[in-house]
DNA sequence: ACTGGTGTTAGTACCAAGTGCTAAAATGAT
DNA sequence: ATCATTTTAGCACTTGGTACTAACACCAGT
């Protein structure tokens, strides 16, 4: 086997315990066809911590994320007033994992996904979706602003099986976004898709 | 101090544990006031592994999230082809985590953020913003399902800083969701620097 | 008072996966 | 051949444990 050069198998050193962090020096040196103390060497130049650090660090970043990415497939935002099949109110506190690095800007699917999660809420049924909405993003929300958005239920069609939803959301009572939302329901004639 | 009996201080060990895993047993040891041996005889009886486990475990999860919990904050789907002011196309595989899980059918706010991130990365431009959209939801979309969606820009108006998009997206060439955007962006295109 | 059971503590040997250090080889280049 | 670089070896020590044995401490029952 020929035996890669220094800077080659620093390179790849890299690599590998970038793609997968969880590699010991001992398994690393038999890679490479190296002793454990090449390798270490080769950690020390590169900084590359030792394995325990390694996971401690990706373990820490799950941590965060995992208060991030909890609200996926939650409710967006909390709802902190309803009345079924009438209004329903939720606030929304935007952080930073939600906005535009380079403006600080809130990402519009934010502010759409809260906005539809009420809606989803406020009908008192066993299914609602959306089937339809017109939204208009009227000033930019920013890290640290908190949302107040309120639906009001302004029509149901029981024959069509459809509610019609006003949705409004504030920062500091200055409305930032505005929709109308047509929702599917289930209720009355219990048509299922 | 009174010291706790021994069931109180397991779950009390537990609930330590669960909010923080990081923690050793000599800490725990101290914080409850016990010799580490007593720590070590309540893990052993609880079942729970050793910290370097314990830190392996959250590191791996995090793993299988780091797909789940990225797309919060980047594009909501893979870009595979994009020519930029003119149009794009993305592919977001619906799994469980998107469905209501009642009804197993894709929360709607998903499709509108793979939507809406398109539109943004088609822009080319260094701000740009959703200002208005008028989605339908055309049919229910479900875990398992492979969403293609296409942004087309329709017309840009410079004087106004304003680009319109088409967006449809389908599921086994069948459409499933379909918006128009209007953004807003800081400059005409083919006017970067 | 003696015995038993539960709970707690102490101590030892051992492990993985290292760090930190010194020193000796092996290799390559001039 | 000589020198620097690179690699390897060896040893002591560290953390945060496991696994096991042995010793206490304390309270209850007969």
């Amino acid at each position: 086997m020929l035996r890669k050069s220094k800077k080659e198998r620093q390179q790849l050193l890299l690599e590998t315990i970038e793609e997968n962090p969880f590699v010991t020096d001992e398994q690393l040196a038999a890679k490479f066809g190296v002793s454990v103390q090449t390798i270490r060497l080769d950690r020390m130049e590169l900084s590359i911590p030792e394995l325990r650090e390694r996971i401690k660090d990706v373990a820490e970043r799950n941590l965060e994320n995992e208060v991030k990415s909890l609200p996926l497939d939650e409710v967006i935002g909390e709802i902190i007033d309803i009345e079924l099949d009438k209004r329903a109110i939720s606030i929304f506190d935007v952080k930073k994992e939600h906005v535009f690095q380079r403006n600080g800007i809130c990402r519009g699917h934010h502010l759409f996904a809260q906005a539809n999660s009420l809606c989803v809420a406020v009908i008192d049924d066993e299914l609602a979706l959306t089937v339809r909405a017109n939204v208009v993003f009227i000033q930019p929300v920013r890290a640290g602003d908190r949302v107040i958005t309120k639906a009001i239920v302004r029509e149901t069609n029981k024959e069509k099986n459809r509610t019609y939803i006003d949705v409004i959301s504030t920062v500091n009572n200055e409305p930032v976004f505005k929709g109308e939302f047509e929702m599917y329901r289930t209720k009355g004639e219990g048509e299922q898709q």
